[in-house]
DNA sequence: TTATGCATTAATGTATACACAAATGGATAC
DNA sequence: GTATCCATTTGTGTATACATTAATGCATAA
């Protein structure tokens, strides 16, 4: 397989470990302990770990090691308020630039497998689907760089979401609103498409927030 | 000035060349270069170019030297879009926020400091007081995360004003829209504030996405 | 017991060395 | 003249070594 380098695969190993949870929310990882785990030198860990904090995914602390950054209800909060004013903004644009059908077959299909999981209700199924299609919705926005700072964002939902993905009531509102916008992503209606998707967020910010607060996960 | 590594002098050295335009947009250059410019080794320029790259200021590409980001047209369309919608977020959330006219006196004074500016003719001056009302708005409005986003992508549009500043008309309506702004916040008005602040960067948009389509400034 | 200072420990920041791979240029074949 | 191949050059990716400096723990004094 290919031409990839250390770093590389050091980015990819610990966004496995952090996601998976085996490096745990506000723990410390010393550069040397890293590296022996992955096999690798301190150089390519280091590099690796300077491009995760950058994501907001790790701290560097000099001399207290790389923190596994923790995810608290008030950074839920922050996050969900980005989440919704730039999906919105690309659902709208995706409502402008006149897709065809065809064009929005890979939304379509998302909402389809979001209403199977739900029937058969596998929850990490339609968690799939979700993301799938909150990640074609951002990319028919045709924005490089919102697509970028929505996948970044989008990263660290998925952190409280393994927690959160059990307890919390069947997303069958959730449904409708995906609906919705793609509805008035295929009709052209920018405003529609902009404000479905406003409210969509909204709601689910203060769902999962109040989730987190009343549970106190604070660093998980 | 204290215990301040190699790393730090490194970014905030090639940050000042890059927006100096000593390290012109699209220019390439070895990391060996960059060391012995800098007076330090190849290793802290490295990590200092990884995180200018997460900021889009450069791109590193193997064996091709490290570039300094280009900022086309198109690059500040997706930008403005960018702002607009966090900054309007970040307005609303400021008016939400029950401010004291206390809190909001940065914000007046870099108005006011507009308004003297203009009146002097000094545009540089007026510049500098618009990056403050608009560093004091985002700040106002209580969301870390968005501040950095809004940051990183404030330090792209002020490499391309660089060169836009002397050709566009004067910046009257500008000030009107800010004062608006202030006046919404201060009344707790969010919508108002997060509407008006929207078309004003909207507007803000169009202007420069023009000035900069007309001139050709690919790169530059 | 608590606080202060010092010696020790240990993690990081940085320099350096080197292997590998990609780009370059020149020579050869067509 | 153009294309192909090979040797050479050169930049990067990575390992390693080491100095610096912050944290830690222990001893001593109040």
């Amino acid at each position: 397989m290919g031409a990839t380098t250390n770093v590389e695969r050091a980015v990819s190993v610990l966004r496995r470990m952090i996601f998976s949870g085996e490096l745990p929310p506000g723990s410390d990882h010393l550069e040397s302990e890293l590296a022996e785990t992955l096999g690798m030198s301190r150089t390519p860990v280091r590099e690796a770990a300077l491009m995760l904090q950058a994501q907001g995914l790790v701290e560097m602390r000099p001399r207290r090691g790389i923190r596994i950054s923790p995810v608290s209800a008030a950074d839920m909060a922050e996050i969900y308020d980005i989440l919704t004013e730039l999906e919105s903004l690309a659902a709208a644009r995706a409502a402008e630039a006149e897709y065809s059908k065809a064009d929005l077959a890979t939304l379509a299909a998302a909402i389809t497998d979001m209403d199977t999981a739900l029937g058969a209700d596998d929850l990490r199924a339609w968690a799939e689907a979700d993301d799938r299609f909150h990640r074609e919705l951002v990319r028919l926005g045709r924005n490089a760089r919102l697509s970028m700072v929505v996948s970044v964002m989008r990263d660290q939902v998925r952190r409280a979401r393994a927690m959160t993905l059990f307890m919390r009531p069947k997303p069958t509102q959730s449904n409708e609103d995906h609906r919705k916008v793609y509805q008035a992503i295929a009709e052209r209606d920018p405003k529609t498409a902009h404000d479905v998707h406003h409210a969509h967020r909204e709601a689910a910010r203060d769902m999962l927030v109040a989730l987190l607060d009343k549970h106190q996960f604070y660093g998980f």
